[in-house]
DNA sequence: TCTCCGATTAGAC
DNA sequence: CTAACGGTCTAATCGGAGA
């Protein structure tokens, strides 16, 4: 085989990741804040989970409460806003279908990123610059792309691509000579490699190992020995040996939690059971929707551990139905029963939620010949819920009590409208 | 000693 | 004015219980 047909077969992972994406995602219909520094917030205004260019330059940092940098930030002109999921799922979903139908094999990722198999295809420093173009002509969104032999390697060449201007958001790995590739690594941190978080990267750096390079380069045995077979694969993949796969078809959920905290302190059952309910039917719609059934519903509820002072508990309880089950209706009324016996007065609750588990496809349902399983009705009537959720919105129809009472429901102080998901919201009056 | 299981840990985003 | 710190998900590993 001569060099170049090898070149030619070799693996080609490009890792296409959107830059910022829920800020870009705002910043598409508020083009007056291009130049404004803005984040956005998690769930409750909670947190720092997006950041601008500007924000970040800043010094504002991923994950940060906002409490603690808010009178800074907002004294700086930070713009902060509150997260809109269905904002965000809505453009990802527009991305992700322009990149799928460039390649013949792609994983959606995450909400803002895509791996995209261009093995075999040419040019794909063209290919990634026409990506990058289409999807920012179409959405508006800005992405960068990274291209290598593995996973871990395409995301290590995404993120040179979004720091290197030079790279002008294309940065492909295997176009560099192997003298060039041992460069590289050896300028990579390893907190910086895909895999390895803040504490992996404390406990290598104490044997001696802080880049990429290193990581490459050390004993594989005495690897898997002190880290385990985690911290192996990514050592093989580093070094260009491909041990995670593209996973064109995502498996379905082993487990569906629904879970929030509230705006401010509860203290009352009927509360408790009326968020209970909305989460039970988020739940609800997501294992139909993957077309699951679930035995074990788990419910919990906790006060803010944050608050020492206060008096804290923290409790939760499981039951197995006897049947699966995918009916709302059912694993409310059980969901509400656990809650009612977890909870004790006198407490200011923080969160609780709902954990579905034991979950299985719905066709493999078990033929019991004494315990009816789901009956037709009920089955019919979530068919009918899901589909003028879907078609109307999240909330169009609900559990009897759902949201009725007030005082849990996140804080969201800053909310864009939901631009592309909701007619009530465009911007044209 | 082996296996199973729940809890814990670590990480991603 | 004050107090305020996300939500899901997976895989691996660990340690105890039971076979």
């Amino acid at each position: 085989m001569t060099a170049a047909r090898a070149t030619a077969t070799a693996p080609q992972l490009a890792l296409v990741d959107c830059n910022n994406f829920y800020v870009s995602c705002e910043r598409v219909f508020r083009p007056d804040l291009r130049e404004t520094p803005v984040v956005v917030l998690s769930n409750n205004d909670g947190c720092v989970v997006s950041r601008s260019n500007e924000a970040k330059a800043l010094g504002i940092r991923m994950g940060q409460p906002w409490f603690e940098v808010r009178a800074q930030a907002e004294a700086q002109g930070v713009l902060a806003l509150s997260s809109n999921y269905a904002l965000y799922a809505d453009m990802s979903n527009r991305v992700m279908q322009i990149l799928a139908r460039e390649v013949p094999r792609h994983e959606v990722y995450s909400i803002d990123e895509c791996f995209l198999d261009m093995t075999g295809l040419r040019d794909l420093r063209a290919l990634s610059q026409r990506l990058r173009a289409q999807v920012l002509q179409w959405t508006g969104i800005p992405v960068c792309v990274g291209i290598g032999p593995t996973k871990t390697l395409a995301k290590l060449a995404n993120h040179v691509a979004k720091k290197h201007p030079r790279s002008s958001g294309v940065f492909n790995y295997n176009a560099l000579s192997p003298e060039q590739q041992h460069q590289l690594l050896a300028r990579i941190p390893l907190e910086d490699v895909w895999g390895i978080g803040r504490r992996l990267s404390v406990q290598l750096a104490e044997r001696g190992l802080h880049t990429a390079a290193d990581l490459r380069g050390t004993d594989t045995a005495m690897l898997r020995r002190a880290f385990g077979v985690v911290m192996e694969k990514t050592q093989r993949e580093l070094n260009g040996l491909a041990c995670l796969d593209l996973q064109e078809v995502t498996p379905p959920r082993q487990q569906i939690i629904a879970s929030r905290s509230f705006g401010r302190p509860v203290q009352d059952l009927d509360v408790l059971q009326d968020a209970m309910s909305t989460f039970v039917a988020n739940a609800g719609a997501k294992l139909r929707a993957q077309g699951s059934q679930a035995r074990l519903i788990q419910v919990f509820l906790r006060t803010n551990g944050f608050r020492p002072d206060r008096p804290q508990r923290s409790a939760s309880q499981a039951i197995f139905l006897p049947q699966p089950s995918e009916d709302s209706l059912l694993i409310n009324r059980w969901a509400c029963a656990l809650l009612a016996r977890l909870y004790a007065p006198g407490y200011d609750y923080q969160k609780a939620g709902v954990i579905l588990g034991e979950i299985t496809p719905r066709t493999q349902r078990q033929q019991d010949w004494l315990e009816p399983s789901t009956p037709p009705r009920a089955q019919r009537l979530m068919e009918a819920v899901d589909a003028l959720n879907g078609r109307f919105g999240r909330g169009c129809v609900k559990v009897s009590g759902q949201g009725a009472l007030s005082g849990w429901q996140m804080r969201q102080e800053r909310k864009s409208p939901a631009y592309t998901t909701d007619w009530d919201d465009l911007p044209c009056a």
